[in-house]
DNA sequence: ATGACTGCAAACTCTTTGCACAACA
DNA sequence: TGTTGTGCAAAGAGTTTGCAGTCAT
């Protein structure tokens, strides 16, 4: 299978470099999570993923999505009422979380989590990673809630 | 059962209004949170409240937690790796989580919170609550790793 | 050719649910 | 005394694991 574009190709290239396989498993999901609307779970990924390669399986969904992580072209972000989403954005950025229909949506502008990352560094805790979550109601469901 | 602090009569009032049973269970499980170290998880609530008040089941911890939640006297944490935790602190703050030992610690000084929830508001995003959290390793575990 | 990756099925953890007994108001 | 809340047991959802066959290198 020959890299089709930059995100096929950017992920074959840390695969390469790694000595692991180039599979086309691997590059649909890399793909999925990179063109569709981001911050996908799980079953998600596998639905989107299954039209272009029935028959791919959710512990290979999984396997996958962790080896993604390590590779550093995803990330996974808890929206801390349970559900797990994976994001192709990798930098620290605020997301909110509609209590209501669980729509997750990137929120521009909030320089909060990379000046976290500093903050946390000067306490002696060695970070990595930083993303702020907000909670409440969506535009959508805002209006039809007491 | 009598009130024996503040925390105790906090919880006794708020239950009072809502014409909620005061039992010796959720006295005890909020005096667990409020006391010991925070951040515990389900599982470590069940074994504190044990010791006062042997017998008491899981299923009772959670529900009387999301209780808690409900009156706003305590906070569920997701701490993004699947861990989720209850904080008796509940104004918006920032949170520290060490990848290798899970050790979750309050982030002192990160005004992000709270700016968030103005940032979210200016989006149509109607927020109720926000917390960062920032991934890394601990001051006890940076040391040890490569 | 050979060793890693996938798919299937089952196990596992954490949390929630249903029902009968106990206990708060 | 009448409900509400608790405890027990079992169900449920989501994720992980083990093994045999397949496929990328």
């Amino acid at each position: 299978m020959f890299p089709t574009s930059d995100t096929d190709a950017r992920l074959v290239g840390k695969l390469r470099d790694r000595r692991l396989r180039v599979t086309p498993q691997r590059i649909v999901i890399h793909r999925a999570l990179c063109s569709q609307a981001r911050h996908m779970t799980a079953e998600q990924v596998l639905a989107s993923v299954s039209d272009v390669l029935p028959g791919t399986s959710l512990p290979t969904v999984y396997s996958t999505l962790e080896l993604l992580e390590e590779l550093g072209l995803v990330r996974r972000v808890g929206a801390g009422n349970g559900a797990v989403v994976f994001d192709s954005r990798v930098e620290p950025h605020a997301h909110t979380v509609c209590r209501r229909c669980g729509a997750i949506a990137d929120l521009e502008g909030a320089s909060a989590p990379k000046n976290a990352l500093s903050m946390a560094a000067a306490t002696g805790f060695a970070p990595d990673h930083a993303q702020l979550v907000v909670w409440g109601l969506c535009s959508a469901c805002a209006p039809r809630t007491g």
